[in-house]
DNA sequence: TATATTTATCGAAACGTTTCGATTACTTGC
DNA sequence: GCAAGTAATCGAAACGTTTCGATAAATATA
């Protein structure tokens, strides 16, 4: 339609090689009028270019119910969209092997993958070896030099420390879970540090941590652990929102008046925070931020602007509510 | 490797046409050995198949803020999977023409469409006329015989008046805002309908409906309109959570007392009903089950079980708290 | 036994792009 | 004015599959 060859609309569309103005023109206006598209299939078999990104996470992450990785899952799409690049969604259990891998890994139908949270380590070196670019989220492997995005998860345990000590707390526990995550890790080791720092012992028999998962029900188990000891203990610190929802049931089957009797603190800022009653003093953790940086890290490498193995650690904030505060706070 | 030709690896693979046992067998060992997999790419340029389907949602209702669709989104993830598709994410301006269509329509990268919410009558011609498969969900144009996902509305709010009248409502009133939406369209007409069967006068002046957005502004807004013309009114159905959570401020700057002075309703059952205080009576809708629902149809259609121009109506139920229990009701 | 039919396999074309090397038409430099 | 270089365009190969028609081998039919 344009009088051309169809490498000379291919120049056309790709911005590349030599070519007149009148000619781009008329190739520019055949396009216009036929509505014209390359198509993404053809592309990609030549270019092995998809514009898509993977987004992988644990199995036992996905559900319904935990909107932290949804969230970050939601961060990535909004930013991949402003890139022109679309989400592709899968979870993998625990144990992966070559033959049960993300399809759009063994079919090639992605230029990046982002894994969110706990990921076995089997899938990141696949990812690798076939040079796939690709970032963690909320996870590493401290052996490893893989791009990151991480929480600063010691400056929130600080400022939840900071809070409570303002309030006058001086007998303050730590409960935590799934301490295999690094996070969490994180999270109980500045408590320790943090509160000798501020010159509080920080007695071990209040620190009731596990590896089992670091929900609800473990933060009622392990709340109810610490609680048997009979230690004096004004505040509960625990590693995580659902864990502080447990602490919350297990007080109050005890006919403790929180926070007057004990102040509990939680960790993400999810909406089970503000769920609860009485609402929870949280910290909050940038989650859509969290999945949009990953985004952007992903096609700065691929533009080449950005190298691999860079560390991006989000800010937190501590938001003080109920829980901590008693009836000061009021909720909207 | 296996000592075959290309030719027959794509029948073993594709489980086509005429095949030894044993030439299969040589195949797929190789198979194994080698870990191939086909491409995805240079299988689409062929078949014209993806393995995508595309959800396309209009721009005014993606947002962070807006956790209805986002859940019906999430619903599409998760029934996809199960599928062995991706999900491929896009939201649209109210103006669309053939230049800015989603990306993966003109590319041809999906399989089928998900249309949620009110999107423009443009790219549905547009779909239909490309010959992709499409549903919509929580919307639908009456002059057109789509597939469609809809909400038991009539239901819903049946329940609600049911409830209200149970608790010795009767001078009920209603807040409506985006009319142009059937959902919502549909509410008003049935509170209508309803209250008249129920031998209560549907008092035209107790009907704040507006064509705006139906957001907490808005029910603000129409609730202090309604408030205003100092009618007796001892309980407002609001057309949706974020309307009732409008309605519930204009309420409290009044001094008036929920649910004794006046008892306030919503609809959808999204987060913010049960983070407000009071916390909302609303009705659940099944928003994940609805994009599952969406995605089984495609599916349906694209294995030639089912024709399209299917309704699927997804039952509500009521969800009773605080907003019209008081304290009779119990969060946790 | 010769012929027709079926079964298994393969070579080659096709899918819609990009890219590479070649060709032609213009400039430029001397 | 002619060689050398440059600019614009094109034809053909390549990407990795599926599919179609052909071929060869095996089996059934007369």
């Amino acid at each position: 339609m344009a009088g051309v060859s169809i490498s000379t609309v291919s120049l056309v569309i790709n911005r590349k090689g030599p070519v007149t103005k009148e000619t781009e023109l008329k190739v520019l206006q055949a396009i216009e009028k036929l509505n014209y598209h390359p198509q993404r299939s053809a592309r990609g078999l030549v270019t092995k270019q998809t514009r898509n990104f993977g987004f992988i996470l644990s199995s036992d992450h996905f559900s319904h119910a935990e909107p932290f990785y949804t969230k970050i899952f939601l961060g990535t799409e909004f930013q991949a969209r402003s890139h022109d690049y679309y989400i592709l969604l899968t979870t993998i259990d625990r144990d992966v092997s070559a033959k049960n891998m993300p399809r759009f890994l063994l079919e090639r139908n992605v230029d990046g993958v982002i894994l969110a949270g706990a990921v076995p380590r089997q899938i990141i070196d696949y990812i690798h070896k076939n040079n796939f670019p690709f970032v963690l989220v909320d996870y590493y492997f401290s052996d490893r030099n893989d791009s990151v995005v991480l929480i600063d998860n010691t400056l929130g345990i600080k400022l939840i420390i900071d809070h409570l000590i303002e309030l006058g707390h001086h007998e303050i526990a730590f409960i935590g879970g799934d301490m295999g995550h690094p996070s969490m890790q994180k999270r109980c080791d500045t408590f320790k540090s943090y509160l000798q720092q501020k010159g509080i012992v920080a007695d071990k028999l209040k620190i009731e941590c596990t590896e089992e998962r670091s929900g609800t029900e473990s933060g009622f188990a392990a709340t109810n652990r610490l609680l048997d000891k009979k230690l004096p203990i004004s505040a509960i610190v625990a590693a995580n929102d659902a864990m502080a929802v447990g602490a919350l049931r297990a007080c109050r089957d005890r006919k403790l008046r929180i926070p007057e009797d004990i102040a509990i603190t939680g960790f993400d800022n999810v909406e089970s925070s503000i769920t609860a009653r009485p609402t929870l003093t949280t910290v909050h953790v940038p989650k859509e931020e969290m999945g949009a940086a990953a985004v952007r890290h992903l096609v700065d490498v691929l533009q080449g602007h950005q190298s691999k193995g860079v560390k991006i650690i989000m800010p937190v904030r501590l938001i003080a509510r109920e829980s901590t505060l008693g009836t000061r706070f009021k909720a909207d």
